[in-house]
DNA sequence: AGAAAAAATAAAAACGTTTTCGTGTTAATA
DNA sequence: TATTAACACGAAAACGTTTTTATTTTTTCT
């Protein structure tokens, strides 16, 4: 099979002997053009299959109708569920979806964008590394806000920066979840949640602080274990359980509170009746871990859909160019066997 | 702060006074233009930070340096993972990558291929979608082919279109799977699986009668389950729990596997003592279910890489661009303690 | 038949590059 | 001093479109 090259409309005018611009109206269908030839150049361009370059299109219109996506990680259940919600409302709209990866390295995130910053894309959508998180440095996102390229910010996001943001309340999420567990009976709760500067992680850290304030217990830094990666993870929150004693638990994602099930359970404690848990994205891990584990949904696709809908609304109406929403994605606790104590216990 | 949309050489040549194409060398340090010129032009592009537009480089050079990636979901732990070392190939070559969910759609698949076919991309990789598999409806692939796009095949391939493609021994690594659970001692084997036409899950099936044939057990259609879709899966799992007794099962996927096992120990047998289980693809499911899942390591990011670099090598060296080859990536068994049935069971 | 109006088509510019070729200036050589 | 070589730079083409403007052809009217 001879390869066939798509045709240009320049081949179109060349064979049929018009003009490049006759062609081009001709398949547009303008009234520019007589219907004899506009129906000759019609089917001629549909035998061949003719369809617009794109790229030329893009330089043409100074729009690529691409979104550049960074996130730190794709193999990552709430990660994948916002990629999946971007990539809806941007197909939706004809828009195609660029993914980088900036594995939670600052150097990456900053090659991607530059990568991408150069014509290859319309708008970004970026939820910051870790390592941009602990180093405040911004300024590749001021520089590409300066260029007039938007930006929409989602889950990482940092006040330093004015633009679009898509969030949950994180706060207000770690909140509900360890109310739960107080609900449940749970007196003494313990926290497994990240290192500081991980924006979420803080928040979420700041909900649980505030629950049990509200509800009058003391919150106790020993029952908090701050994991910075994910290594010594199962190692950090083992010697928790053999040093402390309590009956709740509130892992800031869904790793750490299955983990922490797992190992309690393997300690011989029973799930929920001795001690009740509760994690943060409702993962496939939540839902098949024995028993499922009560957690936070982000609705993650939710959040990559507002994402993409502010950012291609800044797009096509760059009237507003100057005015920066945050929307805060609604988040429900998902109760499961984790946390179903039955009244007998309470008290 | 006042938007600064990227300066052109055009802009730098009116400012400085003198040629695109003197611009254009000095920048790229050609000795054609004196050294004077030629540092007062890099000073002033360096001071406005130019650089050169990535479409107008596309439509010159006649590549765009990006891959177009069609998989059928992505918040799924295999597919995410080969997306992410094609990213990882993909960008320390210079490309980008462009994501496509066809959602299992043939449609949604031919559209995506069309969209993206019309220059945007200079590659195709792609998995197929279930009604792509089901149609047997190809011709959108032949006719990028026909165009010259190079395209990759990976996991859920055809033998009706030549082109590279990248897979796994299905067959073989089954039937290693389903030999774990008959070295651990079980002696009757259920099959959780799909419908024949996803062909991984066909040819999985494949490895299971292998393996109890070459063992000389006889195969019990009665022991095999073919799942449609997610949704009855419990249902049925449950159903088949209930009619037969079996002390091993092979489920095609993680999620039938732990969704069998949560099954079994809810009906209070235990694993693996009462009965072994067997998964494929190693995510975070088989690892955190208790007790962990012995299971088919895949190495999706493996599957990924070489399907990125097979497609960069006929981008960037169209010579060989008729021979094809076929890739099969290596499998491991890693045994958890879902098959490690202590020797006392044996016999 | 000739002029004016209308219709059909073609030419050219633009988007931002790179590269080939051409031209003019200066320096080196006979 | 005349000829050539080396040097520095500019013009133009090309990639594939769309669109504005210009030109040609046809039609219509007196």
């Amino acid at each position: 099979m001879a390869i066939r090259r798509q045709i240009t409309l320049k081949e179109i005018a060349r064979e049929l002997d018009v003009s490049i611009s006759t062609v081009s109206k001709a398949i547009r269908n303008s009234q520019e053009v007589s219907l004899d030839t506009r129906e000759k150049i019609q089917a001629f361009a549909k035998f061949y299959n003719y369809r617009p370059n794109n790229i030329a299109l893009s330089l043409k219109n100074r729009r690529t109708k691409n979104i550049g996506v960074i996130i730190p990680e794709i193999v990552h259940h709430f990660f994948s569920t916002v990629i999946s919600g971007i990539e809806r409302i941007a197909n939706s709209k004809g828009y195609n979806v660029i993914i980088c990866l900036s594995e939670e390295s600052f150097d990456k995130e900053v090659i991607n964008m530059e990568m991408l910053a150069n014509g290859s894309i319309d708008g970004f959508i970026v939820s910051l590394s870790k390592e941009t998180l602990a180093k405040k440095d911004y300024r590749h996102f001021q520089e590409v806000l300066n260029e007039g390229i938007p930006l929409v910010l989602f889950d990482r996001v940092t006040d330093e920066i004015n633009c679009d943001k898509a969030i949950v309340d994180d706060t207000q999420a770690a909140y509900d979840a360890v109310n739960v567990l107080i609900r449940s009976g749970s007196k003494k709760i313990a926290l497994i949640t990240t290192v500081d500067y991980i924006s979420v992680g803080y928040l979420r850290t700041l909900g649980y602080h505030k629950a049990l304030n509200d509800a009058g217990f003391v919150v106790n830094p020993d029952l908090i274990v701050k994991i910075e990666d994910t290594e010594g993870c199962n190692q950090k929150i083992a010697e928790l359980f053999q040093t402390e004693r309590f009956d709740g638990l509130f892992g800031v994602n869904e790793f750490f509170a299955a983990s922490a099930m797992k190992i309690a359970r393997d300690m011989g404690l029973k799930v929920p009746e001795d001690i009740a848990f509760i994690g943060f994205t409702d993962g496939i891990l939540s839902k098949c871990s024995s028993p499922p584990l009560s957690t936070v949904a982000q609705h993650g696709d939710e959040m990559g859909e507002a994402a993409a809908k502010m950012l291609i609304e800044k797009l096509e109406n760059p009237i507003n160019s100057e005015v920066f929403q945050t929307q805060i994605i609604a988040t429900s606790v998902i109760e499961r066997e984790s946390t179903a104590r039955a009244m007998s216990y309470m008290n």
